[in-house]
DNA sequence: ATAGCATACTTGTTTATACAAGTCAACGCC
DNA sequence: GGCGTTGACTTGTATAAACAAGTATGCTAT
């Protein structure tokens, strides 16, 4: 639970907003009731609407208020919008699920590799791929490269468990941000013998870099996606003459 | 030109920083540095580095300071980051670029429609559909609905040019907020009548609801797009449990 | 009746200050 | 040499205050 007053503030507004206290479309308190509801300054407040208008929970309008913009039942099955790990968000969603590691080895980049993945050359990679099996159906296969210096100790116990959480909770070290990238590709003959693609012949893939708590590069991943059960959602915010 | 000094910083570091005078992995000037180098306080100086943090541009290090992570070369050639006209976004990357108008009427929200878009049930909607074409090669079908009390005066012509010049320069309104969720689909008979498909059987969908300054919903968009030229970029952080 | 103005709200920007918490290097002690 | 402490740095959180800018309401003068 992280004990910034502000992030606590913004989560009973976000369950307040959740549960329908403000509907959509209504207004918020303004900054100054809330400030004495919540016995802080308002500049905290304003941190944590920051945070709602930021995932789109809500929208300031100058002079006006800030207004709610969340409805109810207008949320996906299978979202992807923070960092979040495939178990999570299974669990999340209440999905049965297993992992089935299809490939551990070791591995040192090479130019090509270095070049695609923002490895250095000759950095040591664990190389893993694993196939995410949502309700018996082969949906999504993962193939990771982790620094194996950054992670070291990993075995196939563990890729078929969670990784994130042997980084976090045993080696203490902390995913902070990624980078993404959504594409659509076609299928290979590779994601057809791994994958249960029924008759699509194309992917959502999704590549991405993740930095440790250094700002060093622990980690690259491409996740290929059934389309089904694919969905990415996101808030976007036009800033004037951008 | 927004006129706020954050602003201003924010757009000088981010600058430097893809020019290369501040490389991937090497640290900005401290805050207080900055502050004395920008000659204003550190608050406005942390706002700044808000921006490239939430951009993917850096990473803030508590006790050692603020990483860079922006790598030049690694982004995309069709990036569609924030809210962004295809117009804007086919300049930026110096495509020569048409549209044609496939549809054009006003239509009336029923029920259907209503849960499927967010608008009210009733409400007056100009439905328009929209190839766009890059180099000869229909790539995107655009399907909007724009509410057509807060829309007046569509035409054909306007819907040709951009709707969106026309709504912030004609009748004055902004464009703020805007919900998104990508997918991929199955295409139909009738994305291959209109979009150049190959050999793909598959799109890329985004769909969006768009608000105005007032936190009304202005629009509802669906993208169809072929798999080739779509790329969406992203940056999140993970926030300690989440 | 209406147009214009004053006023009391709203959010947006900026400054200044204080303290908490994490990193790092230098120093001194053993 | 090695260990711990100190102190000077870094970013993170919170408060208080002032002013700018947009909105809405109600009053007043015409």
């Amino acid at each position: 639970m992280p004990h910034a007053k502000f992030d606590t503030i913004y989560r009973d507004l976000r369950e307040k907003i959740e549960d329908g206290d403000y509907p959509f479309q209504s207004f918020l308190p303004s900054e100054n009731t809330l400030t004495s509801v919540y016995g802080c300054s308002r500049n905290t407040v304003r941190r944590a609407i920051a945070g709602l208008i930021e995932r789109g929970y809500a929208q300031a309008i100058r002079g006006k208020g800030v207004r709610v913009l969340y409805r109810k039942g207008q949320q996906s099955a299978f979202s992807i919008g923070g960092i979040e790990t495939f178990k999570e968000s299974a669990a999340r969603n209440h999905l049965h699920t297993t992992t089935r590691v299809v490939r551990f080895e070791m591995i040192e980049a090479d130019d090509a590799l270095a070049a695609r993945t923002g490895f250095r050359a000759g950095t040591p990679l664990w190389r893993i791929w694993r196939l995410r099996i949502l309700d018996g159906r082969a949906l999504i296969l993962d193939k990771n490269l982790f620094r194996a210096d950054l992670v070291p100790g990993l075995t196939r116990a563990i890729a078929e468990d969670s990784i994130y959480q042997y980084i976090e909770q045993t080696l203490h070290r902390t995913i902070q941000t990624s980078k993404r990238r959504m594409t659509v590709e076609h299928a290979t003959r590779e994601d057809a013998k791994y994958l249960d693609l029924g008759d699509y012949n194309c992917l959502a893939i999704i590549e991405s870099q993740t930095f440790d708590e250094n700002g060093s590069q622990i980690e690259w991943t491409q996740s290929r996606h059934h389309p089904e059960r694919f969905a990415f959602e996101d808030t976007a915010t036009r800033r004037p003459h951008a």
